[in-house]
DNA sequence: CACATTTCAGATGAACTGACATTT
DNA sequence: CAAATGTCAGTTTATCTGAAATGT
């Protein structure tokens, strides 16, 4: 019978379900945040990861983010068509274009850097220092443990 | 200077990134091993929800995943349409149109089970016993804290 | 020629806003 | 009448597959 029970054998939420549950909240209230940013969420995402890589090509941003090359193509181009980056051939390797921000990205990262901390110190309001740094240090381990297993498109 | 260089002032990824990326590469490893499946990562999930509380409404799961009412009702629309559920008007609340799972469904969470929690034994391979009941609690914490803080849509 | 990067074209899923009918 | 539920219509964003152009 152990078959047949398999369905009410769920005691609780599986982890991978409460991390989709985190994320969803962290992004409802990303979504709220940047309404009139002239963002989304993704795409102030994409700026944050290239303000700390400046140069990076659209390709090594979907691989990043586990997309295809394609939907990133679309996400660098609304940033682009905003005014956001811009792209300039790579001399060394010209198939390649490099990303970089323009002022109008970095004035729009300083704007929103304190709300958008804002939100992570409400996620953890109620941990204490170690258990933020433990936090972290779970995600990451979390993150590079299922990038090790049968990382997706290869 | 402060405001200045508040750009470069960011030492590493935030909480927020972190999550981000752990859903995102869960996320990819769902897409890849529901690809034949005949639902959607998101779908699938849903259906996992209503294992655990049959009789939900539309509506109870679009509050559930802070979403729209109408962008749920799109993907219980799919999954009707898939036959894996059915719906009936409660007779106690004639608005409301209760979800039950049909045995199609059953089927495929019962087949997708095993694999499923392969997908969060590989997250936490590295993990011992301790950290993974951390890892569940600081998870469900971080979400009810940011559900407590301005909750989205009040 | 194989491979990586980018782009083009088309399809689909997922989400939104706004409006509206029904029931409580 | 207000609030909740569900639906309809239209739009936008996000993502995919497949194919092709370019460069290494």
């Amino acid at each position: 019978m152990s078959q047949g029970a398999s369905a009410t054998s769920r005691p609780r939420p599986s982890l991978l379900y409460a991390v989709k549950q985190v994320e969803l909240v962290v992004r409802a209230h990303l979504d709220e945040l940047l309404r009139d940013s002239g963002v989304t969420a993704l795409q102030y995402t994409a700026l944050t990861v290239l303000a700390r890589r400046d140069g990076l090509t659209s390709a090594e941003l979907a691989r990043n983010s586990f997309v295809t090359p394609q939907a990133m193509a679309d996400l660098v181009t609304a940033l682009e068509r905003g005014g956001f980056i811009v792209r300039r051939r790579n001399p060394d390797n010209r198939r390649q274009l490099l990303i970089s921000l323009t002022p109008e990205a970095h004035a729009l990262l300083d704007r929103f850097d304190a709300p958008v901390a804002g939100i992570e110190a409400r996620m953890v309001e109620g941990f204490d220092v170690a258990e933020r740094e433990r936090f972290r240090d779970l995600l990451n381990r979390a993150r590079s443990s299922l990038e090790a297993a049968a990382p997706p498109g290869e």
